[in-house]
DNA sequence: CGTAGCCTTGACAACGTTGTCGGCGCAGTT
DNA sequence: AACTGCGCCGACAACGTTGTCAAGGCTACG
């Protein structure tokens, strides 16, 4: 650790109050200039122009807001599963994006799955009195937010809908993904396709649960339980459930595992079997570098660009004053073709 | 898109006026109350309590700051390169984490190396008064922010050290980490190693291309022209140039690519050349799924965790008040081997 | 029994800004 | 010459909260 030269003595912030004087003019007339209000003559606007530089005065939002009618704040608050998951920060990235053309700033946080942290992010971002909340929730009970919603605060939910709330919400089809994704491997010629799944009381597991029973009731296949692994959390769970699933009698000559990390951990274990030219393979949810992996990994993609930035538009609406119904929008997913989708089922032995 | 029934009538928000009102005490009382400062009697308090839980009061963090004397909003900005981004998100994570132990919100913002945009930003969440700024920085001058720093607003930089400004500072040690990488390939037996490198004007892709000069100087080798690509800034660029040097004369053995899409972009070339198994990689950065691919990618990673938990624990003394002098706090890397850089150099054959 | 001192409570001003309103000066009209 | 209307400007109150201070009631002590 180095050390440097210390920081030096403080000067306070320069408010209306200082330029009005410096600049010999009522406050006033500096909030109308600061605000660009017409009826200001071009002298006594630059002269405080002139005043606000040289004192660096920037203009206190806080306060601002404190006395403004419209009582809006330029801020949202963004509450995501885990801004570090490349899913969330996608929304998150493109919830910024849609915000920045309105000069709105961005509160983000994580909940991590847990409703308690959901309740307290959101009154952390209520007190500081957000325009709207963009909310991918980790509970289940959203009346809580009934108050909320009733003063003014705009509430678009992604990826899960509200409970107990009435809100507007965009989803991923989950349950028309899994289907697809499942479809695709009957269509190669795929008997027996196992399904590795999330946690099954998340709703979206559930719904590609679903999605993949679907599929098969279709063409009028039997849904069996030993091709079955629900709960599935982790990366290692998922890799071992691979890997009994596949060293099973009657083994799967597909899979379909309906998350992200599930889909590393089968990669994983059919890669220490030595099968993974050989077992089919499509995943839920895109993740980096599945085109680099030998096979590359066919994927159902979610579109979190298209998800965040829906949110973001519907929450802007609502703050602009759209009074009309709630609405919910279902954001299509992408089959992507990359090999592991693709392969063959292999031939069975007659025994 | 379907349609649900629309939002219901407009509530006001309570203010601590209401809640007096409704307690039968005076606004001050509640304020104690609320602050849970001493010498309220159980009584009013128990009052006091109940009609704002009636109400559904909650502090104005707004008005509150405005008033407060030691000017504290609770919230904290974070300039990253791209939220989306792994480096960057898992940075924001860190800093959260820190800043959720103290109640502290934090606004986040994406720079995308634009010098502009991080003013820009800088000026939304100043305005908002926030405690402090982490910044991973895109423009060279700072002295812009001295006003803002002598205001009292506390600056910790990451990744890159600011510019005409001084400041606390947390950063990777990217020559080392470079050296240290390049150390392992010349360790193998390697001695012609081809550098593949980002915009050489980005401080830390120079500091990176300067350790691996200094990891070829030791042991008296030469650094070749023709062994080194500076300014590749993306996958494609990355694979062209790899493509260039591998099938050029006197094609290095060993590769040592200095960022993560660079990496990328050489795994491709080398897969595509089907030269994987034998020409010896290393990156610098380390990659969701490096140890998947084909072979596993031997990496000097950097410790994001580390950098934004240092970065925001010294935001927080600051905040705090420590007035001491400015440090730097180097985090060192790691290198992980998975494979790539443990492959061995191929004899040449005589000509 | 008087008084000092503590505990509890509330009145009031203030934070930095914007909304409202009224005043002043000047041009144009009768 | 008096009036009207408009353009420009400032005084003042208010937003919701906290800091300061003083008032009132009580206890404890001489």
């Amino acid at each position: 650790m180095t050390t440097l030269s210390g920081p030096s003595a403080r000067r306070p912030r320069a408010t209306m109050r200082d330029v009005a004087a410096r600049a010999g003019v009522s406050l006033k007339t500096v909030s109308r200039v600061v605000n660009r209000e017409a009826g200001v003559s071009d002298l006594l606007a630059e002269k405080v122009r002139a005043a606000a530089e040289e004192l660096n005065f920037q203009l206190n939002a806080g306060a601002r807001n404190l006395r403004r009618s419209d009582g809006r704040t330029g801020t949202i608050g963004l509450l995501l599963e885990n801004v570090a998951n490349p899913f969330s920060s996608a929304v998150h990235r493109a919830v910024e994006d849609v915000a920045r053309l309105r000069g709105v700033a961005v509160l983000a946080g994580s909940l991590d799955g847990t409703p308690q942290r959901e309740r307290e992010l959101v009154a952390t971002f209520t007190s500081r009195r957000v325009d709207g909340l963009v909310l991918m929730p980790a509970g289940a009970d959203h009346a809580y937010l009934v108050p909320e919603q009733r003063a003014g605060t705009a509430l678009v939910f992604v990826d899960r809908a509200p409970g107990r709330l009435d809100a507007d919400v965009v989803l991923t089809d989950n349950r028309q993904g899994a289907t697809g994704g499942v479809a695709h491997l009957l269509d190669r010629g795929h008997e027996r396709i196992g399904f590795l799944g999330d946690l099954a009381r998340i709703a979206t597991a559930s719904e590609r649960y679903d999605g993949y029973v679907e599929a098969l009731r279709a063409p009028g296949r039997p849904v069996s339980a030993d091709l079955v692994a629900r709960d599935v959390a982790t990366v290692e769970a998922a890799d071992m459930a691979t890997t009994d699933m596949l060293t099973g009698p009657d083994a799967p000559t597909a899979l379909f595992t309906a998350q992200n990390l599930v889909t590393i951990g089968a990669v994983k274990a059919l890669r220490r079997l030595g099968r993974q030219h050989e077992v089919a393979l499509v995943g839920f949810d895109d993740f980096l570098l599945g085109d680099l992996l030998d096979p590359p990994v066919t994927v159902v993609a979610q579109d979190p660009d298209a998800i965040g930035r829906a949110a973001a538009e519907q929450l802007f609406r609502r703050i602009d004053g759209d009074h009309g119904p709630f609405t919910m929008q279902v954001v299509p997913t992408r089959l992507i073709e990359r090999g592991s989708g693709e392969i063959p089922p292999l031939r069975r032995v007659a025994s």
